[in-house]
DNA sequence: TCGTTCTTTGACCTGCGGTCAATCAATACG
DNA sequence: CGTATTGATTGACCGCAGGTCAAAGAACGA
């Protein structure tokens, strides 16, 4: 993937009413099914396209005709795959109205239930997080500044509202470090390849990650809440 | 990279003397530093062993004898790279006396120097930790866990001895939060150097650098520090 | 000086991403 | 219907880079 291209092959020829094809377009749509599946299971490197392409029962060339290259391939899976994930804010109304805080305990509890309803597409999202070229890795990013696709700054928003966090705080900041700590979180609850030892130190997972996930829920209303939500009365 | 594999080829054949032999050991060494520096400029996959070889006059083959695959050599670049590192605790003295938040600012306002002395040490960090293979990252991982390279226990030791730091959460999950944030703020202090556009940039960036870091210990400071730090009285 | 052991070499192999001329299928047109 | 035109599909082929290995060379010990 070099510099600012586009993943698939060919502009798509179009028709008049400037519509795809729509053979072309089911097509391309079964191959980045089978890529996703092929990403996540082995890894960008050990994932093949003829194997790929020969699970659909299609020659490699074809692939190629779709999508300019592996990474181009590997790109729209990861772009399909991220944009299944649920926004921050679609959760039940009754969560809703708890708050910020709660909110994110629930998305923090059910983690581990939504990756093993949809494996694949977390899989693939850590694959491309950790485990890929840096120049892929970059094209990664701008989609995911572009598309933000857990919502979180209708989020983060949300909480202001409420008086939840820190006014003083500006969004980005109170974003980003959501963000980062959310994301390594759950990178480190979900998968033993970044785990610093969190959880799996003493005792099995399950055990261990109510307890973390309190903690946790409590490190960001300290780092991020307002006066209004700290449940700690502290200094004066 | 399969498994657990040492990525050194043929263990060393040892002298009596329990050490391994010098010549071979100075070469290794070479090739090591070499091989930082094109990891470095070029990223993992579009980095050449042939490449590397050339440039220390030997065939590519030689490269093999000492080191069992690229993974292997990169991942021995990347140990030499990141043991490179100052530890948060080797600071002057003086600044060591103001204290955990103090230390941690200290090393911040640093970063920016530190990098531009050791690039390619820092540039193949990131390789490590977002541009290579799935495989290698677990590697990596176990690495970065044993070794614990920037010495962020002996620095969450040092504020915990000295009552800066909550006492009701344990090390690994203070550390692991610095160790997070840290890293990725870093990151988006360094972009520009590093790698532009390879992380968020936290929208309208142009803030003073100075105000960042300061927002940004405050941040830890309220979420891991102990009550008698925290600046600004709360509630009650 | 001669054998033994380790090191180096570079020709060679392999696997996989990527290309392309030839072929096939579908649609448009007379 | 038959034929032309256009796009989709194929699979043989290429090149590149990681990795191997038998043979040659260097260093060392007796």
């Amino acid at each position: 993937m070099e510099g600012i291209t586009t993943s698939l092959a060919k502009p798509t020829r179009l028709r008049r009413d400037g519509k795809p094809r729509p053979r072309s377009e089911a097509k391309r749509g079964r191959i980045v099914e089978v890529a996703i599946r092929h990403f996540a299971e082995r890894g960008y490197s050990a994932a093949r396209v003829e194997d790929i392409a020969a699970q659909l029962g299609i020659a490699k060339g074809s692939v190629f005709q779709h999508f300019k290259s592996k990474d181009g391939l590997f790109f729209e899976a990861y772009k399909k795959a991220v944009q299944s994930f649920p926004k921050y804010m679609q959760a039940p109304a009754a969560v809703l109205e708890q708050g910020f805080f709660e909110l994110l305990r629930y998305w923090l509890a059910r983690t581990e239930n939504m990756v093993r309803d949809n494996w694949s597409a977390y899989r693939i999202y850590l694959v491309g997080n950790y485990g890929t070229d840096l120049a892929l890795r970059r094209e990664i990013n701008r989609f995911l500044v572009a598309e933000d696709p857990y919502g979180w700054r209708d989020f983060v928003d949300f909480g202001r509202k409420r008086g939840e966090l820190r006014s003083d705080l500006d969004v980005d900041m109170t974003g980003s470090i959501l963000e980062w700590t959310m994301d390594r979180f759950q990178d480190a609850l979900l998968t033993e390849e970044l785990d610093p030892g969190l959880f799996r130190k003493s005792g099995p997972v399950p055990q261990e990650k109510e307890a973390r996930i309190e903690q946790f829920v409590e490190l960001i209303r300290r780092a991020i809440g307002s006066d209004k939500v700290q449940t700690v009365a502290r200094k004066h």
